[in-house]
RNA sequence: GGGCGGUUAGCUCAGCGGUAGAGCAUCGGUCUUACAAGCCGGGGGUCGCAGGUUCGAACCCUGCACCGCCCA
């Protein structure tokens, strides 16, 4: 048998299975199969991106479930792919242009699509190579991308269906631009942030005679675009004004009072300028009341030429402070007082959102949301944990429609047509040649791109190969799970949920697991400015992808944030040598020859350890079926150092020595299973060694996943093996307390309660002494009373061990004092419960007994422990 | 303002109606032939506060406080 290194080196093992699963195709699905399916695709990940710790996260988690299901005998199907980022891809790109003195418009859109694609095919393989290297069993070969020829084909043809049914349409509206990326966003791009803003008071005069009206306003920059000022009607302050005219300062305009019932009477002094172009409110209110669209602010944050000549070309906020200084001048500025308010900002680069009107293309939600809140309602689409239901719920009753069209190049162009000449918009799939209206040739292609989550909602359907009728889609749609963050709950699974509905008729995924944020151990948020980001990659050099993987597993609770440490990666890098050490210890006590099991042979510890094996296996299916990460990676933990390590390895080691050949089956058996049972979240180190196995197969991707075998279960031995462990301890914990060296043998002595419990000591008469160190174990009917002994109780049996020479008894006494004292304790608490008329009258039975029964046992316990105390005293 | 989540051992978190748990940290012992990234043992909590339901509450109900997130 190959003896295994003393210590686990996860790098070279790590690259050789890698290469290895995917070489051999096992992370490919048969087609056709027998087997049931299990499906799922990979939220893609940013072609730009860079693996973080969230990836890894939400990555993690569907491939130990993968993994898990594919063992099962599952036909599984993970497929991968990448997103194209519109917006990421432009920042990335147009940043360059600048160092090198360019823009993005001095090139031109065929240029600078070109250099976008030699971006992508030079940086779009990082984060899929990183993909791999986090083990995942993604199927390589149905690799896609957002942009690819047939997926571009779904895009076109979803948005001139959409259009052809009018769920899409074009639309004069005010929308949210991002004055830094140049280009307008949705509703959900945006992230309001309270900032500590000033409200300024400032006086428009009445046309005709002397008096002014007050207006408060956070923005004194778009006065230069106010076509009225509005008060609410029953305002008896402004009674006298309704009807009125006033001369807007600094631009002279004459504009309106209007009246209106949405106008808050508290806000300021009650009367508010409006700025249809520039505030979603007034955008409103203006048409309401037929106002004027006067733009004053351009889509990159500049004023225009309507803003006045003075203030023209000026930035947004350069404005603000001119406007502000000019109406100071002038006396018009009453007074700033501060005024904390939200401000909406681009949840990518933070800049603040400029409201912007402008022609878009819009997706029009409610009819869609209707059929997607249905099928979360009845149940056919699953959240977990279920609270997130609630929060979709809440944000498809109040949908807006979805603005899809950005003012970019990377991306899927709008495949609309302008007919110069007529004006006719003509929505296809193919370049048209013509004006079906007019007959003329002088067709403009829209210049904008669709918003990149129009495409990623198409994506477990598109990367199947929709709208061709595949075998993929056959076999593999509906899938059955989408992992992923709860910020992108809107963004991806509602949307993916919409468009699997209009264009499958059928869901998208069957349940949606959303996983918490990582935060770091203080549960701050990661980020670079605070400098407490960890790199997962930066864990897997230092510690392996197995111990990354299983601290995420074992942090990962539905529902809540998880913080992160690198402590605890520590912790799970000493679990994954100590998995690697005991499996070295198995083999190297393995006869080149397989041995097989007698059934008369098994000792306590192995009829114990199948029968845990048995449990835990359930267990942790139980867990797993539950998506209860953290549960099932506690219990394999435990059982596998606390259980497996600590007490049946130590326990088989004599019978080893004593060359029984069922006790190596069984430990090689075990540690198979216990392989099998940690491979989804441990995939390489548990590879590596199950090769090293006697009888292993080809990998343990496709091996079968261990059945809970019911025959296994064998509750006798687990009794006697929890006596033996109160006995190994009780022995242990005299010996430390008295600071007795751990070389020194000793003599144990014990004392069962009865004849029947007699029976047991055959069995784990040589286990004590191995675990314990003795070098007799002694059963008396009563202790001598002459001898120095160390006694100790545990469970309905007595411990004792000579103590030797002149040994101090003041510790021995020190301890007995306190146990007793913790006897006492238990016992005043189940007296007083027992003593109560009503628990006796009310409590179930079997809690009385056990009750009593605890009772019984610590009223024995102390008197044991009390005539121990005793006979040290005397 | 509405919604969601949290408050349990020094830290991070399980437990969600029947005697308070884990990992890490801590303290003591120990290089025992798989592993010192190890082994053995110990200490440590009126389960945010106040009421209520119950024989029994960390767990259920009501209110409050504080923290975090989302939506207006």
């Amino acid at each position: 048998m190959k003896i295994l290194d003393k210590s686990y080196d996860p790098k070279p093992v790590e690259e050789r299975w890698s290469r290895f699963w995917i070489e051999a195709g096992l992370f490919t699905p048969e087609v056709p199969s027998a087997k049931p399916k299990f499906s799922l695709v990979l939220p893609p990940p940013n072609v730009t991106g860079s693996l973080h710790m969230g990836h890894a996260l939400c990555f993690t988690l569907p491939d130990i479930i993968s993994r898990w299901k594919r063992m099962k005998g599952y036909n599984v199907l993970w497929l991968p792919g990448t997103d194209h980022a519109s917006i990421a891809v432009h920042n990335v790109i147009e940043q360059s242009l600048k160092e090198k003195g360019l823009s993005r418009e001095t090139l031109g859109r065929e240029e600078f699509l070109k250099v976008a694609w030699e971006w992508k095919r030079k940086y779009g393989g990082i984060i899929t190579g990183q993909l791999k290297k986090l083990g995942c069993s993604l199927d390589w070969t149905r690799e896609r991308f957002t942009m690819d020829e047939g997926f571009s084909r779904a895009v076109r043809l979803v948005f001139v269906s959409l259009y052809k049914e009018g769920l899409i349409y074009r639309d004069y509206y005010l929308v949210n631009r991002c004055p830094r990326c140049n280009t307008v966003l949705s509703d959900i791009e945006i992230e309001h942030k309270e900032l500590q803003g000033k409200l300024h008071y400032i006086k428009y005069p009445v046309l005709e005679g002397e008096s002014t009206i007050v207006v408060a306003t956070t923005r004194p920059e778009t006065m230069l675009g106010d076509t009225a000022v509005a008060v609410h009607p029953d305002d008896e302050r402004y009674k006298s004004f309704h009807g009125k005219t006033l001369v807007l300062p600094l631009v002279n305009r004459k504009i309106p009072v209007i009246t209106d019932s949405r106008v808050e009477k508290d806000f300021g002094t009650g009367a508010v300028k409006v700025t249809p172009a520039h505030d979603p409110v007034d955008f409103e209110l203006g048409k309401l009341h037929g106002l004027e669209q006067v733009i004053v602010i351009d889509g990159s944050g500049k004023m225009t030429e309507a803003a006045g000549a003075e203030f023209q070309g000026l930035d947004r906020f350069e404005c603000r402070r001119r406007v502000v200084e000019r109406l100071r001048e002038q006396g018009l500025l009453i007074k700033v007082e501060d005024y904390p308010h939200m401000v909406g900002h681009h949840d990518r680069c933070k800049t603040v959102i400029e409201p912007h009107l402008s022609w878009q293309w819009f997706v029009k939600m409610a009819p869609l949301a209707k059929e997607a809140i249905r099928v979360v309602e009845d149940g056919t689409i699953q959240f977990i944990p279920a609270n997130w239901a609630k929060s979709y719920f809440e944000w498809m009753y109040n949908i807006h429609d979805w603005c899809i069209s950005r003012q970019l190049w990377w991306g899927h162009r709008i495949p609309a047509w302008f007919c110069r000449p007529c004006g006719e918009i003509i929505v296809a799939m193919e370049t048209p040649a013509r004006c079906p209206k007019c007959g003329g040739g002088e067709l403009v292609q829209d210049e904008d791109v669709l918003d990149t989550w129009f495409s990623s909602a198409l994506w477990p359907f598109g990367t199947m190969g929709w709208p061709e009728k595949t075998v993929d889609l056959e076999m593999f749609y509906p899938t059955d799970l989408m992992g992923t963050a709860f910020d992108i709950i809107f963004f991806w699974v509602a949307r993916m949920i919409m468009m699997g509905l209009k264009f499958m008729g059928e869901i998208p995924f069957r349940q949606v697991f959303i996983n918490g944020l990582v935060r770091d151990f203080r549960r701050r948020k990661m980020s670079k400015s605070e400098g407490n980001i960890i790199d997962p990659l930066e864990m897997i050099e230092k510690y392996g992808t197995d111990a990354l993987r299983f601290t995420v597993a074992a942090l990962a609770i539905p529902g809540m944030d998880l913080s992160l440490s690198e402590e605890r990666m520590l912790g799970y890098r000493a679990f994954v040598n100590k998995i690697w050490n005991a499996s070295r210890f198995v083999l190297m006590n393995l006869d080149e020859e397989p041995a097989s099991i007698a059934e008369s042979e098994l000792t306590l510890a192995d009829r114990w350890i199948r029968s845990r094996l048995a449990r835990i296996t359930a267990e942790l299916e139980a867990a797993l079926d539950q998506y209860k990460f953290y549960e099932a990676a506690e219990k394999i933990y435990h059982f596998v150092w606390h259980e497996f390590c600590d007490w049946y390895i130590e326990m088989a080691k004599p019978s080893l020595q004593a060359g029984n050949r069922t006790t190596q089956a069984v430990l090689a058996g075990a540690l198979d299973h216990i392989l099998k049972l940690l491979n989804p979240f441990m995939p390489f180190v548990t590879e590596e060694i199950w090769s090293h196995l006697p009888g292993h197969g080809r990998s343990l991707v496709t091996a079968a996943f261990p059945k809970s075998e019911a025959a296994d279960v064998n509750p006798h031995a687990e009794e006697e093996m929890s006596l033996l462990q109160a006995l190994v301890v009780e022995v242990r914990t005299i010996r430390a307390e008295n600071k007795i060296s751990p070389q020194k043998k000793t003599a144990i002595l014990l004392k069962a309660p009865g004849e029947k419990e007699k029976g047991f000591i055959p069995e784990i008469r040589a286990y004590i002494l191995a675990l314990a160190n003795g070098s007799e174990v002694r059963v008396e009917d009563r202790f001598p009373p002459e001898a120095r002994l160390l006694k100790g109780v545990a469970g309905s049996w007595e411990v004792a061990i000579p103590l030797e020479g002149e040994g101090d008894l003041e510790a021995e006494r020190a301890r007995l004092e306190k146990e007793i004292k913790k006897v006492e304790a238990e016992i005043e608490k189940l007296e007083g419960r027992l003593q109560k008329k009503a628990f006796l009258e009310r409590a179930p039975g079997p809690i009385i007994e056990e009750a009593k029964q605890s009772l019984l046992g610590c009223r024995d316990k102390k008197a044991k422990l009390q005539k121990s105390l005793d006979n040290i005293k005397a």
